[in-house]
RNA sequence: GGAGAGUUGGCCGAGCUGGUUGAAGGCGCACGACUCGAAAUCGUGUAUGCCGUGAUGAACGGCAUCCGGGGUUCGAAUCCCUGACUCUCCGCCA
């Protein structure tokens, strides 16, 4: 969330990144609830001193034993009336504030383009080489089918549209990946693993910024107030949550191997074909903590370590960087980095890496000290998937497809996969 | 799932027959003294959030916080209800 000190004294900058967002926040509400909000505090805090000075003396007189604390009494009694009436007014308030000020976005970094629609990216570089066809290549889903390796008519079965079976080398393939991924980054990119839970309660979600905005995207166990996590962005930023770190050992880095899961309704209808958008999939997720003069720097490096994956992979990849508009609720800047898949013919996209700034941090109280003497601060938190499995799954089959629509190993996975090709 | 015990400041740990207890004592930490330096010792200090004044630095005043929420009361860490978590025993299980 947005600092509301920032906020009440910065409407027009907060206003601009709301435009520039293409949000429907609306600062009108939270202005009105937090002068409100104040103006009640004024008053039920200068009752509640008036009561604890006269209680005060209420018990220097009954140490006296004198009995002329009735009076007092009385009167007392009628101020914790009003103070109670107070109270139950500024609860009503601040649940109102809290609403509106957890709905506000987090505010573009100057350095994103400014623009109306994902069709004003800036396609920041394009790297790795595009295979060439000596025939058709087919989309991932005709080449699944065929080896066997993706059952989408069983998933629908079992658990309805959306959902697949991967199966045999394709589930192998799955298992490689993930294996590999977790292997270059903690082994030479120094991220510490971590296997989170995959649900978390209401307040992990307020942390990160899902909740209250985009319930309707996410699955919840009415009963137990739990719910699966999207992405394990969640889980891995709310490590910390409510906690204050040492800044000397910052940034702390962590990666992490889980499935996400999400509803997809706000893409209803939108990428029903293949594996590519699912409402459970795997995923490797980098996520930083690190000193607020230092967030930018670590953006950078984060785009560089989850690069790495197409890289080796051999697939042809670029990075986009996202303008303002395509940006998400809590991010200040984002890189997208996305694969060509020649059998579907697009670029998909693998990975979202942001920068958050204190946006999370504040949510979650998150915070660090530079050292033991100075104040808490809080930190900035970025992530970004290293990468999305459905997708690289995707690039890797469409990719690496043969005519005689069997599919070469990469490389760099044989040693996980124990075999050169699947069929 | 059943029964019992517990949850106090960075940590340990008093208070829990309601009234200078933001909270004893100890440890840790910071600064100072002593020392060539250090240890030991002594002294001082050592939470956070919010509101207000100041005007955005510091300072000062107020409110809140003894797991969370509600209640009783002029007044609650202390009493009552409720939720969460931890521990022990029993049951069950990968």
């Amino acid at each position: 969330m947005l600092d509301p000190k920032f906020v009440r004294e910065h409407i027009d900058v907060v206003t601009k990144a709301i435009a520039d967002k293409g949000e429907q926040a609306d600062l009108g509400p939270f202005l009105e609830l937090d002068a409100r909000r104040r103006g009640i505090l004024q008053q039920v805090e200068s009752l509640k001193a008036q009561r604890n000075t006269v209680s005060d003396q209420i018990a220097q007189l009954k140490k006296q034993k004198s009995p002329d604390a009735d009076a007092m009494i009385a009167e007392m009694r009628e101020v914790g009336e009003r103070i109670k009436a107070f109270d139950e007014e500024l609860r009503a308030v601040e649940e109102k504030l809290s609403d509106a000020t957890l709905s506000l976005p987090n505010i573009p970094d100057p350095s994103v383009p400014v623009g109306t629609s994902e069709k004003e990216n800036v396609v920041d570089r394009v790297l790795g080489e595009e295979r060439t066809f000596d025939f058709a290549p087919k989309p991932h889903w005709e080449i699944g089918e065929k080896l066997g390796i993706i059952d989408f008519e069983r998933g629908v079965k079992m658990s309805g549209t959306r959902f697949y079976v991967l199966k045999g080398q394709g589930a192998r393939l799955q298992r490689a990946l993930i294996s590999w991924m977790l292997d270059v980054h903690t082994r030479e990119h120094g991220y510490a693993e971590v296997y989170p839970p995959y649900i978390v309660n209401h307040h992990c979600l307020v942390g990160t910024g899902q909740l209250p905005k985009f319930a309707d995207n996410l699955y919840h166990d009415a009963e137990e107030d739990l719910w699966l996590i999207p992405t394990a962005e969640v889980p891995v930023t709310n490590l910390y949550r409510g906690e204050t770190l040492d800044g000397q050992q910052l940034p702390v880095n962590h990666v992490a191997y889980t499935p996400c899961f999400r509803r997809e309704k706000m893409s209803a209808g939108k990428d029903v074909r293949g594996i590519k958008r699912g409402h459970q999939f795997d995923k490797v997720e980098l996520v930083k903590f690190c000193l607020p003069e230092k967030s930018a720097e670590e953006l950078d490096k984060l785009v560089v370590n989850a690069c790495e994956i197409p890289k080796r992979l051999g697939l042809r990849y670029r990075v986009v960087a996202l303008c303002t508009a395509d940006l998400t609720f809590a991010s200040t800047k984002t890189y997208d980095i996305e694969v060509w898949a020649p059998g579907c013919n697009e670029w998909l996209e693998v990975s979202s890496c942001s920068n958050f700034g204190d946006f999370q941090a504040r949510r979650a109280s998150i915070k660090f000290k530079r050292d033991a003497k100075s104040k808490a601060e809080f930190v900035h938190t970025l992530n970004g998937s290293g990468l999305a499995l459905p997708r690289t799954l995707i690039a890797v089959l469409e990719n690496c497809q043969n005519a005689d629509g069997t599919v070469s190993v990469p490389e760099v996975l044989k040693p996980y996969m124990g075999s050169d090709r699947i069929g």
